[in-house]
RNA sequence: GCACCGUUCGUCUAGCCAGGUCAGGACGCCAGGUUUUCAUCCUGGUAACACGGGUUCAAAUCCCGUACGGUGUACCA
């Protein structure tokens, strides 16, 4: 059942591929607006023609679509509230830039980029910041300043222009933050910003504030570097009469180490992705790692990113998108930034690995195979999978767990040899194998208990027969149960192990 | 500089709004146990209320200040 008066907006900008931090901004707007039965849109505000990039938007759906992040409305979907895309609905915001004006809310504008930075200079040399605000507007080249008819003049000279919004003098803007709670700041403060520019374009505060209300959105759930535009905001919604949505400002996501909000560069030093998917600039052609790539599970990431600044006031840490609809409430979202942590990060992604089945993991498993050019022969991979699978975080790393039972060692680890290959164990090694060659069952249970009831009646270590057993094996000191591996490799591939480790290690003399 | 926001173990956090618990959990780390090895797993341990003042019988919790951090201060979003 929807609840048509509950509408939450995810709007990137279509400038390079998603952040993180940009995920879990969307993923708490999708988890609202499920858990509250209301609708979740997807905008994208493309209102800066120099800023954008060709494939930022579709890889923006395709991340939403690999987490499980879904749209009720947006560029994808359709819906009666579009066009979704800002640069599409350019008319609509230059009627309301109007309105504004002619209200006296707004005025035009004609001072240069070029004017304005000298200003913004010579101010700087004087130790003070320069501002477009109440009292610098009196002396700048605008509709306030200059008389109509001049105004009209160069408005017809197809003259370029701006249009700022007339922030109103002293006055104490109380703001309701669904996270931070009463916020107050005094007009005095801010200054005259641009909501439409000179290219025919709404800068993001007027597109934002129209949107927004056309789309009946109820709750603006977003980024807290918006915090500091929330009084213009608030207040072109007041110049405009228009009901208000609520606020609610998301912390940011921090470095793991040091100063500063996490960043690409953050991701690159230290070894993590910073991006849900794999992105290649278009004009550089640098390419940045994503999660999906490098193997996280979109159910880990999902669970590991939820958690980052929200939690749900128990000590569940499990959690899948369902439950997290279920269990997700703003007013449990914290105030502070938070670090990643990629420790945890993998923690999470062992986690679901090990709850996949076996046979899942089988076919992950089986294309890491191939592109190593490994014939799984009669192998039962599920099987295989079952005895690997906890010891790793990742599908990537099956391998390394596992690939005994593909190929025989072709090394033997030196620190193992040292510690497991006695004086006694050639011997001990060339006995077992005559005890294994008349054996005809080769089942993990039938070979164990072969070679238990000879190392009893022989009295010899446990410890120490099957530690030399299972470096010829193995190779190392790794790896499962040693009869369930002699199992899948089969007895000639068993034999064949032992006898060429024989031959490479050799009679350790004793000293 | 100015404005706003924030600050509990190394990290993610519970507790704060409605003051009174040895400040709880998780990741990591360390130790022990299980195991034929490694890993898993189990048990235990390590470690925090930024600082200073105030209010109060009592402050992590309420108030003020300081420090530190974050964001913003574009014809970017």
């Amino acid at each position: 059942m929807k609840n048509s008066t509950i509408r939450v907006r995810f709007a990137p900008s279509p400038t390079g591929p998603l952040h993180i931090g940009g995920v879990r901004t969307a993923l708490y707007n999708y988890l609202f607006a499920r858990k509250n039965g209301g609708s979740f849109i997807l905008r994208i505000e493309d209102t800066d023609q120099n800023r954008f990039v060709p494939g930022a938007e579709e890889y923006i759906v395709e991340a939403f679509n690999w987490c499980g992040i879904e749209f009720d409305e947006g560029v994808t979907k359709g819906g009666e509230f579009g066009p979704y895309r800002q640069s599409e609905r350019k008319e609509i915001y230059r009627q309301y830039a109007d309105r504004l004006i002619e209200t006296g809310h707004a005025y035009y504008a004609f001072d240069t980029a070029e004017e304005l930075n000298k200003l913004r200079q010579q101010f700087e040399s004087e130790k003070k910041t320069f501002t477009y605000d109440a009292e610098q507007r009196k002396h700048l080249k605008n509709s306030l300043t200059l008389s109509k008819s001049e105004v009209e003049k160069i408005l017809n000279d197809d003259s370029q222009y701006v249009v700022r919004f007339k922030m109103p003098e002293d006055q104490l803007i109380i703001m309701e933050d669904e996270i931070r709670g009463r916020v107050e700041v005094n007009t005095g403060v801010l200054d005259d910003k641009i909501l439409f520019k000179s290219d025919g374009m709404p800068t993001y505060h007027l597109a934002n504030v129209v949107d927004d209300h056309l789309m009946k959105i109820s709750h603006v759930i977003r980024g807290e570097e918006w915090l500091p535009s929330l009084p213009l905001h608030v207040s072109l919604y007041d110049a405009f009469r228009w009901d208000k949505p609520k606020f609610a400002h998301l912390p940011l996501l921090l470095k793991p180490d040091g100063k500063g909000k996490l960043s690409k560069r953050d991701g690159d030093r230290l070894g993590f992705p910073v991006f849900p998917l794999q992105w290649t600039d278009p004009k550089s052609g640098e390419t940045s790692r994503g999660y999906r790539e490098d193997g996280y599970f979109p159910e880990a990431f999902i669970n590991m990113l939820a958690l980052l600044g929200w939690n749900p006031g128990d000590e569940r840490e499990f959690f899948n998108m369902e439950e997290l609809i279920e269990a997700f409430s703003i007013d449990k979202v914290g105030k502070s930034g938070s670090r990643f942590d990629q420790e945890k990060a993998n923690w999470f992604n062992h986690h679901y690995l090990v709850e996949k089945s076996n046979e899942e993991l089988s076919d992950l498993f089986l294309l890491v195979l191939k592109s190593k050019n490994i014939d799984p022969g009669k192998k039962n991979i599920a099987f295989i999978m079952g005895l690997v699978k906890e010891r790793v975080n990742f599908v990537s790393e099956l391998w390394e767990q596992s690939s005994f039972f593909f190929k025989a060692p072709n090394e033997y680890d030196p620190q193992t040899v040292k510690k497991r290959w006695k004086t006694d164990s050639f011997g001990q090694m060339q006995e077992l194998i005559s005890i294994l060659e008349p054996v005809t069952d080769f089942t993990s249970d039938n070979t164990e208990n072969t070679v238990k009831t000879w190392i009893e009646q022989k009295e010899y270590g446990m410890g120490a027969i099957m530690n030399a057993f299972r470096l010829l094996i193995v190779g190392a000191a790794k790896g499962p149960h040693l009869f369930d591996i002699i199992e899948v490799i089969g007895k000639k591939e068993t034999l064949d192990r032992m006898h060429k480790g024989l031959e490479v290690l050799g009679k350790k003399e004793a000293n």
